[in-house]
DNA sequence: CTCAATGCAAAGTATTTGCAACCGA
DNA sequence: TCGGTTGCAAATACTTTGCATTGAG
C-alpha cells in the first residue's frame, strides 16, 4: 500500500484508473477537484473550470468538457439536466433524486431514500426504463 | 355561442383569451397547431416552425420562440427540460410525470396517476417545494 | 393612432470538433 | 516511439435580442 493511500491525489488517481483512464495533469488536477476529499460534488463545466485555474495548472474550458464527457462516458459521473442552458455532473453514481435551488441556480442531493415511490408505470410495449430522473425545485420561502 | 364553437379555430382563439394574449395571426396559427384538437401535444421550437411552415402562414423561427416562451409565463404551456440541447413544450398545464425516448427524441405524457411517491423528502430549512420533476427514460428492448 | 407583436439578422450561450503539438506508457 | 490527450480557435446548436415594420384594438 502505497504510503499516501488516502491522500487526495492518491483518490484522484485511483478513480481514474478503476475505470481504466489515463492519468494525465489535467485529468487529475480536475479528478481532485471532483473527489479529492471524498465528497460528493455537482459541478458545471464553467465550476470546475474555474476551480481549476485556481490551481494553477494550465486547463482549457475545452478540455474541461471533454474530460468531463469522457468521465461521464467511463461510469465515473452522471450527467444531469435540471436546467436546459447547462450540464450538471454528479460525482455520485447512484440512483438518486436532486434538489434544484431555482433561485441561485445550484444542484444538491436529496437526503438518501427520501423519494420512494409507491408506482412506477409499465414501460410501454418495446422499451424499458432506462432510468427515472427525479429533480425537486426548490423556491425560497 | 358562436356558431363555430368547437372547431380548432374557435379553440384556438379562446386559449389565447383565456390567458389575454392578443389573437394575432401567428399566435392563432401556433395555437391551433398546438390545442386545435383537443389533444396534448409536445413540441420543441423547431417542430412547430416546421408545423407552422406547412400550414402556409408566414411564421419566423424567432417568434416560434418568442410565442411559446409567451404562452409558457402566461401558464398556456410547460416547459419541459429532458436532454439539455432543447426545450419542450407540453400543452398538458397539470402536474404529471413523462416518458423520454431516448432513441428518437421523443416526449410523451406517462399515464396518468402512473406515479405515485411513497414519501417525498421535506424542502430544507428556508425553501419550498416548487414543483417536482419526473422523466422516464426509454430505451428500446 | 398607438403600442404590442413580428421578421430578420445579429448576438449570445453552452458545448463540440478539427488539427497540430504534446506527453504518458 | 505511438497513440491517446490537450489547447486553441473555429464550428455548431439552440435560443434571445435589437430594431425597423406591421397590425390589432
Amino acid at each position: 500500500m502505497d504510503e499516501r493511500a488516502g491522500t487526495p491525489a492518491w483518490r484522484a488517481a485511483n478513480w481514474l484508473a478503476s475505470a481504466g483512464l489515463r492519468p494525465t495533469r489535467q485529468r487529475l488536477v480536475l479528478a481532485e477537484l471532483l473527489i479529492g476529499d471524498g465528497n460528493d460534488r455537482h459541478v458545471t463545466a464553467e465550476s470546475l473550470y474555474e476551480a481549476a485555474c485556481g490551481t494553477g495548472t494550465n486547463v482549457s474550458l475545452a478540455t474541461v468538457y471533454n474530460t468531463l464527457r469522457s468521465f461521464t462516458v467511463a461510469g465515473l459521473l452522471t450527467e444531469i439536466t435540471v436546467d436546459g442552458t447547462r450540464s450538471y455532473f454528479d460525482t455520485d453514481v447512484s440512483d438518486h433524486a436532486h434538489f434544484y435551488w431555482e433561485d441561485d441556480g445550484r444542484l444538491t442531493d436529496a437526503p438518501l431514500g427520501a423519494v420512494q415511490f409507491e408506482r412506477l408505470p409499465d414501460p410501454p410495449e418495446g422499451a424499458e426504463i432506462a432510468k427515472v430522473d427525479v429533480v425537486i425545485r426548490l423556491r425560497r420561502s
